[in-house]
DNA sequence: TCGATTTACTTAATATATGAATTATTCATA
DNA sequence: TATGAATAATTCATATATTAAGTAAATCGA
């Protein structure tokens, strides 16, 4: 019998406890939620995307995305956009304050990223992910009684 | 420059979001949430935990365990018993009904586990839980500017 | 035995997650 | 061109997360 703590749920859930407090601690200095940046940080690639995107990119599920993005703009590092052709679509946008938040912080969150990758060699890291898509592909699907 | 979705914190998260739906819809169907069903999992294992331990085991925060125990409680699946030795401690034991639950779900809920554990091998298991560990390892803390 | 401290737990306030439903808009088509 | 299906964003209700602060019982040293 499996114990519970090495399930797949409890060892990913784990890992995500041990991993975000580094990242965590740069967002609070900056006033931002884990969630706020990951909104900002999808904005970083490519600016103006949708809602629908956006909750794509950054696996934020929609109606909590609309709180989110009432919040990036109450503090103005963000704005709503509805879109000409089709209205039903809202184009989000940094603004200048967004933007030069996002300068600030990329260059740290990259280092807190160097950090964890300097633990594990290119080919371990590969590995890793290589097994974890085995592991986590929604194709697999099986018939779960 | 690493891509946004490259990143620990997201491939951790994705593979979560695409581990649970085969678990949730079990819990759903016995009409219990994901932190609800921890909690019944830890006890599981061991009777009778203090809610400190149960928070330990299960990840889940001091604060938010109040809540969801308050809720098992009321569908009468756990209950509470002070210590009478040590005053400050909660006990906290399933009931008949609680017991009756587990039961009833265990079989289904490792049949799942071994779903995910068939798509790969047993060293590839063994190697994903090594590599992640020094991925995620807290006593590998360093110092984050 | 008294007061400082610890431990376990609870409250409060704000932010998100989840699933269902709504609204406004667009699309497809008869 | 009306009309039903589909879509994007949102709202709603309930449950949980997160942090800080607070409470009560037990412990320990002077």
């Amino acid at each position: 019998m499996p114990k519970f703590l090495d399930s797949l749920p409890m060892i990913l859930s784990r890992s995500l406890d041990r991993v975000m407090p580094s990242y965590r601690r740069l967002f609070q200095a900056n006033d931002l939620t884990d969630q706020q940046w990951r909104v900002l940080r999808a904005l970083w690639e490519k600016q103006h995307l949708t809602s629908a995107q956006i909750s794509q990119i950054t696996l934020l599920p929609p109606p909590s995305l609309v709180g989110i993005l009432d919040r990036l703009e109450k503090k103005n590092l963000i704005g709503r956009l509805r879109s000409t052709e089709d209205r039903r679509h809202v184009h989000i946008i940094p603004t200048q304050k967004g933007r030069a938040l996002m300068e600030h912080m990329m260059p740290m969150v990259e280092g807190i990223h160097d950090d964890f990758m300097q633990r594990v060699t290119e080919s371990e890291w590969a590995e890793f992910n290589r097994i974890l898509d085995k592991l986590s592909d929604p194709a697999e699907k099986r018939n779960l009684a």
